[in-house]
DNA sequence: CTACGGATTTTCT
DNA sequence: GAAAATCCGTAGT
């Protein structure tokens, strides 16, 4: 499958939040490879988003990735616990992301179990296997995606996004989550998923 | 199966 | 010093 290029990338966080959906989230450790079918993200809007992280040009040194160029990984870690993977979009110096939220586990099920649950997939009753990756915090620890991935290049090799074969899906606009304190921004449309999908976090 | 509240620590003010 | 782009176990239908 082809790797999807930094042009791909360098458009605004919708636009490439809702064509995110149905690609193929890749992370190879080890020359294992984990794939997973991206099912649930969020466009984060920059400057004029008060959502965003990058709301009004704030420019700190967890941000900073954001405004560089597009195709790269912003990971940072919230509520203390749990790592959430972005993937910058747009020009240099606009601050923009999309929040990965949800994926389908396709291949590597055995080590996305392993680092999720310390057990063997064979073994996760029905809610574990829904578990896996239906949250931005759970696909991060099933996709062993922490702060060292903060910066990575997507273009890379080793995390990066294919092309789906999925090209008839049905996508649901929604208000985003967790985002109580954004004003009027917390009603905007921009979380984008995947109808009907089993691993999708909120409906 | 749903609802609730506690966990835990980085980051920025 | 407060808040945070969340998750999980426990308790109650």
């Amino acid at each position: 499958m082809k790797t999807l290029n930094r042009e791909f990338y360098n458009r605004d966080s919708i636009a490439v939040a809702k064509d995110l959906l149905g690609k193929v989230l890749v992370h190879k450790i080890d020359g294992n490879r984990m794939a997973t079918k991206i099912v649930e993200v969020e466009a984060y809007m920059g400057v004029e988003d008060k959502a965003a992280h990058s709301y009004g040009g704030r420019r700190t040194k967890r941000v900073e990735v954001m405004y560089g160029a597009p195709g790269f990984s912003y990971v940072y870690l919230i509520y203390g616990m749990y790592n959430c993977f972005n993937i910058v979009t747009n020009v240099l110096g606009t601050p923009q992301a999309v929040l990965i939220r949800a994926v389908e586990p396709l291949e590597g099920l055995e080590a996305m179990a392993q680092y999720r649950y310390k057990k063997s997939y064979d073994t996760l009753t029905k809610r574990q296997i829904i578990g896996l990756t239906s949250g931005p915090g759970k696909l991060s620890m099933a996709l062993s995606i922490d702060k060292r991935h903060n910066g990575v290049d997507l273009c890379g090799s080793r995390l990066y996004v294919e092309e789906g074969d999925n090209d008839n899906i049905d996508i649901v606009a929604a208000k985003r989550i967790g985002i109580d304190y954004a004003e009027e921004a917390k009603d905007y449309l921009w979380r984008f998923y995947i109808k009907d999908n089993k691993y999708v976090s909120v409906v």
